[in-house]
RNA sequence: GGGGAGGUUCCCGAGCGGUCAAAGGGGGCAGACUGUAAAUCUGUUGGCUACGCCUUCGAAGGUUCGAAUCCUUCUCUCCCCA
């Protein structure tokens, strides 16, 4: 994927990178829309592409459940049948064994779980996995991993590591077969939990696997900031620099800019178009629940200095009042907007750090945000 | 003119002698949301000099130790028949 870094910050470990997917060339830092089912919920693709962004994420998990894999195989790929043209990461569905706990059995050979949906019984393998991203023609596919929350005893992590590590050989050895067919990308997850030694002995491992990008996963899963901070640096600095470093599953503003200063590329978060569509957005000044009654004669844009669709066109009291009124279109224009502000965010740091300036950057980012 | 049903806290609507400041919705207000079982979820929603007191179930009066609940009158709304 000819993958090489083309600035590194002289003062923190943030840098920018590229690389080339088979549906185009990807700059980082990059945030990544999540679109579970084939579709950013209540964006459609071409306010995305429009915005500048060329990877989104979607979800094995909920595409192998519906439509189910025939369907997609029948369509020719995940973006003949959803029709978006840019790049698509797709998860494994290992945050859906751990988010599902209820419904799931973890074993040495993969899980077995049964459907949110209908409750029918299913089967994930490591191989399976990559042979359902194989046929959803993946630009970046996911090897299935276990992730785990905080507080666990230090065995339970390691056993967690330890299946991780070896469905992840496994699904390496699958992708060997099949990934000419194609093209597309399969990436390491580093795990370990809250334990270093774990953590170093998760990142040697995945280091050694000669794969084209490295994943750090199970941070993000209600442990505190200061933790994830600690966790995601030390794990960042174990991690090849030669290859895309993703943080899975954050976040906001401040979880980025942490990311990013320690030389993360990539991530992805249903954060920024789940609080859209509960009613919050961002802004430079931090995030307005337009719900609340104050914006109610606030006859001016979320950001007046915003290029989004819903900037340009409507005003916060407006807003407010498509989401008091429920009004499909309050979610799709509050998606939006944190779309855009997601983008221009991240285009933001990336030119501090062409101009090794990305530590002012923070700094003023962080002073405006909370003030 | 005759017969019937009913007026409950912002709205709809339960309650039909004490455990009722009054179920449940809705609406309002506030909070949450981080590899999406989420256009979702949680809290709160008469007043106060608050572990107690005050006002409140159309209005006024009455029965009772005690009433939103029973009785009388008044008033308003709706339905049916003439």
């Amino acid at each position: 994927m000819n993958f090489r870094v083309l600035k590194l910050d002289n003062k923190s470990n943030a840098r920018i990178t590229e690389f080339f997917l088979p549906h185009g060339r990807v700059e980082t830092p990059i945030f990544m829309p999540v679109g579970t089912n084939g579709a950013v919920k209540a964006v459609k693709h071409s306010t995305i592409s429009e915005s500048g962004i060329n990877l989104i994420l979607s979800n094995t998990y909920h595409l192998y459940l519906r439509p189910g894999i025939e369907i997609i195989k029948k369509a020719g790929s995940l973006h003949d049948f959803s029709t978006w043209k840019g790049n698509i990461l797709t998860d494994s569905g290992g945050f859906q064994i751990f988010s599902l706990a209820p419904f799931r059995k973890i074993k040495d050979e993969g899980i077995y779980f049964r459907s949110h949906i209908d409750g029918s019984y299913h089967t994930l393998t490591p191989e399976k996995v990559v042979d359902l991203q194989r046929f959803f023609r993946s630009d970046i596919l996911m090897p299935l991993d276990v992730c785990t929350p905080p507080d666990i005893p230090e065995k339970e992590a390691l056993n967690a590591m330890k299946k991780t590590h070896s469905w992840l050989e496994k699904s390496r050895s699958k992708w060997h077969e099949c990934r000419d067919e194609w093209g597309g990308n399969l990436f390491g997850i580093v795990q370990g939990n809250f334990y270093k030694d774990l953590r170093k002995q998760s990142a040697d491992f995945v280091n050694t696997l000669d794969l084209p990008g490295i994943a750090i996963g199970g941070l993000s899963v209600g442990e505190s900031f200061d933790m994830f901070s600690e966790y995601l640096s030390y794990t960042s600095d174990l991690i090849d620099p030669a290859k895309p470093r993703y943080v899975m599953g954050i976040g906001t503003p401040e979880y980025i800019l942490e990311a990013v200063g320690n030389g993360i590329d990539m991530f992805d978060c249903v954060y920024p178009t789940r609080i859209a569509r509960n009613g919050t957005v961002f802004t430079r000044n931090g995030k307005l629940s337009l719900k609340k009654d104050i914006f109610k004669d606030q006859f001016y844009p979320i950001e007046e200095n915003c290029s989004c669709f819903a900037c340009r066109n409507y005003s916060r009291g407006f807003l407010r009042h498509l989401f008091k009124t429920g009004e499909i279109l309050g979610p799709m224009l509050a998606s939006e907007h944190n779309i855009h502000f997601m983008k221009n965010f991240v285009d933001d740091i990336r030119n501090s750090i062409y101009n090794d300036a990305f530590s002012d950057f923070k700094k003023d980012f962080l002073d405006n945000y909370a003030g």
